[in-house]
DNA sequence: TCACTAATGAACATTGTGTTCGATAAAAGA
DNA sequence: TCTTTTATCGAACACAATGTTCATTAGTGA
């Protein structure tokens, strides 16, 4: 059942602070905000502010907690609804590309050009986590693979939150569709090089470069 | 030829101040320096801080430009060594590994983990705009994108310093030749498919998430 | 040597932080 | 509805850091 043990009054508390937060955040960027700002805009009293939350990086984390939640209860809802189907799948970022879109206001606060540098590294190490332990799992049954597998984790990590980020920051220009086939198309080939093996070796600085150059020389500057 | 107009003293001061930022930084991280803490560190007064800079960030981006000459002088060195030799090919990404590695305490300082998030922004400008130029360039030569050259070229700068970053905070467990090396393995298929157009067009969800989920199957053709 | 000017250090106003506590108002429970 | 509980208020406070000013000192270049 229900835990419904709060008490109105801190729902609307929090609910108050976090709203005037994520709009501050559009308006002048999460750095340039003080205590004082959150506590204008929200309308609470100061020792309010201090028995919920420690500080301002506290209370974007609790933020960026709560949206999290709802993606993932989103998740396991769409999990569970489909288990029936035909098409037992959920793809994982498909969904978190529609997840943002659907609360894009939020996203964007939370973890758009404006909002702290702690969060994006929070969200890359909760990234991380996720694909490190499959990775890992499927490298055991494959070959030595050409790049280490922390380094593979990591850079597609930093992939996926660099389109995510230049989405949101360039309002959200295509579809979650085409943002996840355009990350299909950007990093499928780099899997397969990267864990699967690749047929061919690196290409050289000399080959590698000539895609950038071009037929004619002349390097710049 | 030499500009020898400025002060000893100016130089100095400045060396000092610079020094004290990089220590500060790779002990406690660049938000939790306060200014007194250079103060302190360099051995300067207060008023003479203010005299130099404006603030803590205007003191960080002259550090990061005092390195970004370094590197362009010395490129342009290497530029006009080679190019009486048979090899007149200078590779920028290789280079940048090369000079990171020779100067990595002050890299770590200023693009490293513990650095502040202004700079690593700032870097990803960098090289944007360096990027995006030539990127157009080829653009017009070729057939229509599957993916917005602006959208590439993010990617591939979120990618080549995802890679820095890693490789500075993990204490550089491979030279800058496998560290480019890398590189090459991990985007020379994603420029040939977002940049040059590809044979084959975008895998499917599911068939891109089966070279993740490893089943039975395998995911080849 | 001398004119110049960078550095000093102490004082100061200002802003933001985080804590405390009695009074008040709103909620939950009977 | 009445009572108990407790979240919020608001004002005061100590503290830390910022950024400015200015008379004084001392290092520099010529």
């Amino acid at each position: 059942m229900k835990e419904k043990k709060e008490d109105r009054r801190i729902s609307r508390t929090r609910r108050l602070m976090h709203e005037a937060l994520m709009a501050l955040i559009v308006e002048k960027g999460y750095e340039a905000i003080t205590v004082q700002d959150i506590l204008d805009r929200a309308d609470v009293g100061r020792s309010t502010f201090y028995a919920h939350f420690r500080d301002k990086d506290e209370l974007l984390l609790s933020s960026f907690e709560l949206l999290r939640t709802l993606f993932e209860q989103q998740q396991q809802e769409l999990l569970a609804s489909r288990r029936t189907g035909k098409d037992p799948e959920v793809y994982f970022v498909l969904e978190l590309f529609r997840h943002t879109g659907q609360h894009h206001k939020l996203y964007k606060a939370i973890a758009g050009r404006q909002s702290g540098e702690m969060i994006l590294k929070y969200l890359h190490r909760y990234l991380y986590n996720m694909l490190i332990g499959p990775n890992t799992e499927i490298m055991k049954k494959r070959k030595a693979p050409p790049v280490p597998i922390e380094i593979t984790t990591h850079y597609l990590v930093s992939a996926l939150l660099s389109l995510m980020t230049w989405w949101l920051d360039n309002n959200m220009p295509y579809s979650p569709e085409k943002m996840d086939e355009i990350f299909r198309t950007l990093t499928a080939p780099t899997i397969e090089a990267a864990i699967n093996g690749s047929d061919h070796p690196a290409k050289s600085p000399k080959e590698f470069y000539s895609l950038f150059i071009d037929s004619d020389c002349c390097p710049d500057k």
